[in-house]
Parts: structure tokens; sequence; C-alpha cells
DNA sequence: TCAACATATGAACAATCGTTCATATGTTCA
DNA sequence: TGAACATATGAACGATTGTTCATATGTTGA
């Protein structure tokens, strides 16, 4: 992102302007946050990822049982559960040859459960 | 997204698969909507936007005061806004020259929040 | 140890995305 | 009406993303 001033005294308002400029910096979260939020939701707005994660709300599931749920190929849903576990989603566990898949907390029921508020009205 | 079969009886495990897909096909929502969902939430995969609505959750603000409370071109800022307002995120309205930005609704609030919380642990 | 199976991963590709630049549209005031 | 300002938008660009393919890693049982 590269910084592009804009002169300060835009809209004609200069005063409006600077109060909104202590406003935004008062309450504005710090820059890492504001990215960690917007890289948890990126996670999220991916169709695979959400479906894997609707499957993940029923039942603890392996990714060969994942993919053939989802009609995708084993590859496209292990790299999709990377994703979901680099970002503590989803937890896994070995067992035998298979590597089972689940929630990691219950955060993402709350996240998924909004969205679809929003998106039903 | 090309459907790529794997075949049913894998992981040696015939049952518990046809178990799962007979709960995935019961509490999986329709496909449009996981689709309508994940693009909710790409909305918010995007710290630019994620900004905007930060500003917007503490005053209604003109395009040009957003853009320089931000440090960025007022074309990059209106066509964020844009797609905010075609998601229904935020509306506006003009007021001379000047066209002031708020948020839709307060399901932003919500679903940002529970983000946050998910983020901050 | 070796074959068979389940999963993970790197490279490559097309597709999508966010920003910039240039310019169009809309509004006010002289 | 025309200049000045505020906003919107289309094209183009580099950057990022999701899937596929090929192959590597890990596990079991013979």
């Amino acid at each position: 992102m590269k910084p592009d001033f804009s002169p300060v005294e835009c809209c004609d308002s200069v005063e409006v302007h600077e109060s909104l400029l202590k406003i935004v910096d008062e309450s504005l979260p710090p820059e890492e946050e504001l990215y960690d939020l917007a890289e948890l939701f990126k996670i999220f707005g991916d169709s695979t990822r959400i479906r894997i994660l609707f499957v993940l709300f029923e039942a603890e599931v392996c990714v060969c049982d994942l993919a053939s749920a989802l009609n995708m190929n084993q590859s496209a849903i292990s790299h999709q559960l990377r994703i979901l576990k680099q970002s503590q989603l989803v937890k896994s566990r070995r067992e035998g040859k298979s590597v089972f898949y689940s929630l990691a907390d219950d955060h993402v029921r709350t996240i998924i459960s909004q969205g679809l508020e929003h998106v039903e009205e």
C-alpha cells in the first residue's frame, strides 16, 4: 500500500475533518490487528473452506471422507485444511493412516452464523 | 469447480462414509447460500475495507474525508465503497457535492467484533 | 523390507483482486 | 454557462489465490 496523501483541507470542511482524524486515531485498532482481522475473514471468503467447516460442524472427519463428501480431490482439500489449520480454525489428529480434522473452537460457529444471518435477510 | 469424484469406498470405512454423506446432505446449506456467505466474508477480507468500516463505526463520513483519514487516494476508497455498498454493508447519502457513507446495519459490528475476539486470543 | 494406502506439498496455471491513472459524471456558485 | 470541486468508473497492472498434477512423506500389514 503506497501512501498517497490527499490535502487535509478537503471537502471545504477543515473542522469536521480534523475531529475525524482524532476519532480515527483513537478508535482505529493498530495496523497489525486490522491486518490479522482481514486475514481471518479471508479464510472464510472461500466456499470450499466454508463447506469444509460446515461438515466439521457435524463431525470429526478424515481428509479422504471430506474429499468425497464435497466431490473434490484429495489434494485440494488437503491444501485448504492446511490453511484452516494455520489459522487455528481446525485441529487434526492422526489415527493410523488417516488424519482426522475437527473444529478448533466455537468461535467459528459464531462467526459463520452471524454471516448467515446477514446473508439470509 | 470441476467435479473429480473420489471412490466412495475410501479410508476402508464404507459405513462411516455413507452416514457422513447423509449428514452432509441434510445439514449443508444450499450451494447458493454457501456461495453468498463466502462472498460476504470476502468483503471483510481486505484491510482497506476493514479500516473503512472501523471509521464508519464512529461517524458518517464523506469519501474525501475517508481518503485522507486513511491516507489513500480518492479513487481507491471510492472503488471499495462501491463494493461495500453492493454488499449492503454501507449506505450513502448525497449532500451537495459530497456523498456521505454510513453503516447499513449493525450486523457489521457483530461480525467484526466476533472476528476480533478470535484474533485477539 | 516392501507394497498399498492416506495425506502433504511444491510447481504451475488460470482466475480474481486491489490499486493507480485517466477521465467521466454530478453538483455548486459566480 | 462554465469553472471548480467531489465522486464514480473503466482499463491496465502487478500481486495473490485455488486448483491440478506429480511426487514426497508417513503408516500399516504381510
